[in-house]
Parts: C-alpha cells; structure tokens; sequence
DNA sequence: TAATGCAGTGCATTTTTTGCATCGCGGAAA
DNA sequence: TTTCCGCGATGCAAAAAATGCACTGCATTA
C-alpha cells in the first residue's frame, strides 16, 4: 500500500532507533528517509523522535503515534484481506505465538489441517514465552498467542482456555510407570528434568516444591520439552508434560508413559488463547483462531471457566 | 495529514456518488482524481466502484474499504488530538449530534460551560432525529449525540441514560396550571400544540393516546419546540416538553408552567448519550461527553438504568 | 438523432521525492 | 585533551510522481 510508506518508514525507524540503520533495511538514501521524517513531524507540529547522538528514539508523541500506525497497518491488512475474501481467492497469513509445550506437536497438527481447506493461506509461528508472545500480539507482530498459565495483562483478551494437568512423562518400563496417579514424595527417589524457565510448568511445580518441601534431584534443566522427553528413553529419570504436548500418534511421546500428579501437589494449569484486545483479525487468522478454540473445547471439554 | 489524501479523496467520491463532482468539490481535476482512484484500485487488485453512466457508486470491497477510511480517519485525529494535548496546546474540535429538546437550552448552557475552561476547544452541533443521528455517529461525522426515547441499534453505545417524564407546558395564568399532575383527560378541552416527527415526545404521546382513545385537538404540529412554547403565550392552549428542555433560568420557558403527565397516561421517555461502539473519541470529544454524562446524572439522578 | 454527462487516456507541465556531497555536532577512543 | 567516528540535517540537481489540458468512447436522455 503505496500511501502507507511513509508510515512504514516512520515504524521502522523506531524500530531500529536510527535512521541510517533504517535506511539502511529500507533499501532508500537516509537522506531521504530523515526529510520524510522531518515532513511529517512538520505536519503534526511536533516531533515524533528525540534525537540523540547514537541515533533516533520515540518520545511520547512518537509512542502514541506509532502504536496508531501499527493499529492502522493491521487494519488495512484485515480489510485487505476481506476483500480479497470477497473475489474468493481466499489467501492470507496468519501469525502466531506459541509456547515451547504447543509449538512441537499440537501447532503443527492444528496448521496441516487448516491449510488442507485454505492452501492459500501462509503461517508464521515464533516460539516465546509468555511474555515475548504478549509483547508481539500489543505490537501487532502476531495475530493470536497460544499461552500456559500465566496471568495476562488486561490489554490481552483470552478467547479460549482449558485446563491442563500437570503429568510426569518417564520411559514405559519405569518401576513407576504402571501407577495410576503420582504424588510428588513418589518422585524423589528418581533423577528429575525440569524446565528451565521461570514460567509454565515450572512455576506450577515450584508451589507443590515449596509447599511440601520436597526437594527433587533435578539432573537437567532445559527449555525444551522435545530434549527432556527424548532423554527418557536413555535414563530412567522424570519429567514433565501437560496432556496437549502429548495428544500425538507419533513422536517421541508414543514412547513414553505420562501419569498425572495428584492435584494436592500440583495444581493444573491453564492454557490460553489469546489476542490483542480490541482488534479484528483478519479473516484468515481469526478462523484459525476459531479452528484452535474449537479444538481445544473438544480435545479437553472440562473447561473449568 | 497528508498521506491520507488519497483516502480522503475515495471518502468524498464515495460521498458523491460521482467522480467529477468529488473533484470538483475537492478543487482538483476529475482526471487527476480519476487516477488516484485508478492506482489504488489497482494497489489492492479489486475495483473499490462499481461505474454507472450516471457515475460511480461503492461496490462491496469498497463499502469495506470506506469504512476502514472512516476509521482511520477519526483515528488519526484522536491521536493528533493526544499528541497536541501533551504539548498543552488543549485544543480540538468536538461534533454533537442533538435533538430538538436538548439543542436549544441544555446543549448551549454545557458547551459554554466546557469552553469556559478549554477556550481551544470548538463544536459542531447538528440539529437531527434519532436516525441521522445515528447515522452520522456511524459515518464518524459526529463524535458524540443526545437522543431522546429512540431505540438504538447494535452499533451504538449508550454511555449514559435518564429518564425523563413528559410534561404539560402552559402559560401560568393557565385555568390547568395550579395542578400537581395531569391526566389527558384534563386536557381533552384545550388546544394542543404537538411535536410533528413521528418520533421522542410524540410516539410516547401517541402510545397513551390510543390506549385512552382520547383525541386531542391538535391545532398546530410543529417540529420546533421553541416555537410552541412562545406560541403558549399568545392563546391558552398546551404544549409538551421534558424536564431537560425546561431547566434554563432565562428564556421562553422562564414564564411557562411544567407539570408533569400522570404516568398511566404517558410513560417516560429515555435520554440516551451515545456514540459509536468500539471508537475511541477524541480528547476533547471524550471530556466533554464526560462532562454531560455527569451532568445528567447529577441532575436527573433516578436513573433508572 | 443530437446533446449531455460520465469515466478513462496521451502528453506536456508542475510538484514532489530522491540521491549525492557536505556540514555541524556530540560521544568514544587514543 | 585531541582525534575520530557515526549521527542527523541541509543545498542542490536529477529523477519520479502527480496534475491539468485536450480529447476519446460510451450510455442515457430529451
């Protein structure tokens, strides 16, 4: 969109906190790019960047101004979109966060199915915690979050969640393997995998830890559940998963046997859905979106909210 | 703002339903106009106009189209209004929508009261039925509107609602005018002067009138209050009026008598503040829609919502 | 059938944008 | 401290884009 140029430079700029920088990945002359600038800070008869020795940075004009553009810059791709709908070509892309428990196996299921009805439509998937994946969706760098338990800041809107226990996944010939459930005292004989990250799984675990004291013999930590579960076929140690990690017919978790923690040690989980608040996808991503909801509804129907 | 000329541009065209007249509104060449449009159309790959003999005329793309331009449009100004806000320049311009009962006492009364502490602050007051009211709240051409016992479609947010009981008016000297209340009955016997648009003071009228099958002589039906109201000083006749349209210290109803219809006779009628869903106003707009929201609830304080 | 009013187009002209060379400035490194 | 480097800003000429004018083709209407 020819007439949104100026507003795409202006995003960038704050992006890259200078204009050379930025002229630089725009493929145009700084000059070019600086009077630009200058024009429209003219216009609006107040500048939108301090100028700084090592470069540009937003003040507060600039802030409101650029969260405007990435609002408008969405908006355009949204009606872009439905009227591209409209002439039935039916292409779009859709962009999504997702955490470290969903992207390996649940995602991929949820992609392949929706491009068998839109081939058209392209994706793009950024593995981040809870936090990054908020960041992105306010800054308009993805459509819909997929979030596990974490509280989400009111400028987030949820449009789904589940509840997800919280298993221990161990190799199928484990001496604990044929238990029905699991208490966290049962683990403590048994070399542990936890995740790393401060966030998820992790902090439910840490209130079961804290409050009964336990302390687990964690051998490994690491901020991937594809590593640790792949570890169990190795050394009959523990992890831990939630079910929609595990939901797969193949891949490495047909191989492992997974038991629920009693919930007087761990608490379940939430697993979000989530978006910016406020904003209209566009059609292509809001019906991925639905696709995700409906599936989580269906895959774990005891929705507790 | 210079880079939304081109959607400015589609906006008045669309508006025009001509593309020659638009540039000619627009002070430019059809031509030039004509290309713009051409290279957008061209931009999104879709025709936004649908081409007749007797001109153009928006087709679905561009019926999404233009109401996105619409969006952006009042956006821009929101924020253009934030940003001079900052720099404590407090200026901006508020648009009201008004019916006849609020446009000539309260509207004024609150405008000079909002100016007197933001002088920077200018206003665009329309005269209009709850329908255009709706209507220009919807195309962004007013901020803000009063409306007065109109049902309200889906798009609309109503940010404040009192009741208002409909009164009989009368010059004081008036035989009816030492009552505390009234029914129709009492009023079969004197002329009426009645609101003419099928619509607010009237439909409430209209209700009773049937339920009592009491017909009253209407000699004059005017669209105009303050017309009505001056006539009560000429000949004894009865006219109606809400509380709202009353309360001015000076003026026409100054030296007229108020008394409220029983409620079997004549339910309350509803006046609603409301604006656009979904849309951010404006500072100024905001503040000032605050300042009436607060005024009618201070004032009419049985809110019955 | 002629006249009217419409959108679209070729071409010359005007306006805007861009790129190059260069300046002045402030912090980092010597 | 001085030197140097990278930053944004600016004058000027070239390139690109937008505009206006004259005109076309088309459909409706009087």
């Amino acid at each position: 969109m020819r007439y949104l140029t100026t507003l795409k430079y202006i995003d960038v700029v704050a992006k890259e906190g200078s204009i050379r920088k930025a002229a630089d990945r725009l493929a145009i002359t700084s000059t070019a790019l600086n009077r630009r600038i200058l024009a429209i800070e003219d216009e609006i008869g107040h500048p939108l960047f301090e100028r700084t020795p090592a470069g540009v940075r937003l003040n507060t004009a600039g802030e409101l101004f650029v969260q405007h553009i990435r609002n408008q810059m969405s908006d355009v791709n949204r009606v872009l979109s439905q009227i591209s709908d409209l002439s039935g070509i039916r292409r779009g892309h859709v962009r999504v966060s997702s955490g470290p428990q969903t992207i390996s196996v649940f995602l991929p299921k949820e992609i392949a199915q929706y491009r068998e009805k839109h081939p058209g439509v392209t994706f793009e998937v950024l593995r981040q915690n809870s936090q990054s994946a908020v960041e992105s969706l306010v800054n308009h760098d993805t459509d819909t979050a997929i979030i596990f338990d974490s509280l989400l800041p009111s400028d987030i809107q949820i449009v789904a969640t589940v509840t997800q226990v919280v298993q221990i996944i161990m190799a199928p010939e484990h001496p604990l393997a044929s238990n029905k459930s699991l208490r966290l005292q049962d683990c403590l004989a048994w070399p542990i995998l936890m995740p790393r990250e401060n966030e998820g799984i992790r902090t439910l675990l840490n209130v079961g830890q804290v409050q009964k004291s336990t302390p687990l013999q964690t051998i490994i930590e690491a901020d991937s559940f594809d590593m640790m579960a792949n570890y169990l076929i190795h050394e009959n140690a523990l992890g831990f998963q939630i079910p929609i990690s595990i939901s797969g017919q193949y891949g490495i978790y047909s191989h492992l046997k997974a038991i629920p923690i009693d919930e007087r040690d761990c608490k379940s989980g939430l697993l979000h859905i989530a978006q910016l608040k406020g904003r209209v996808l566009p059609v292509a991503a809001a019906k991925f979106q639905d696709q995700l909801v409906q599936r989580l509804n269906l895959t774990f129907p005891e929705d507790t909210r």
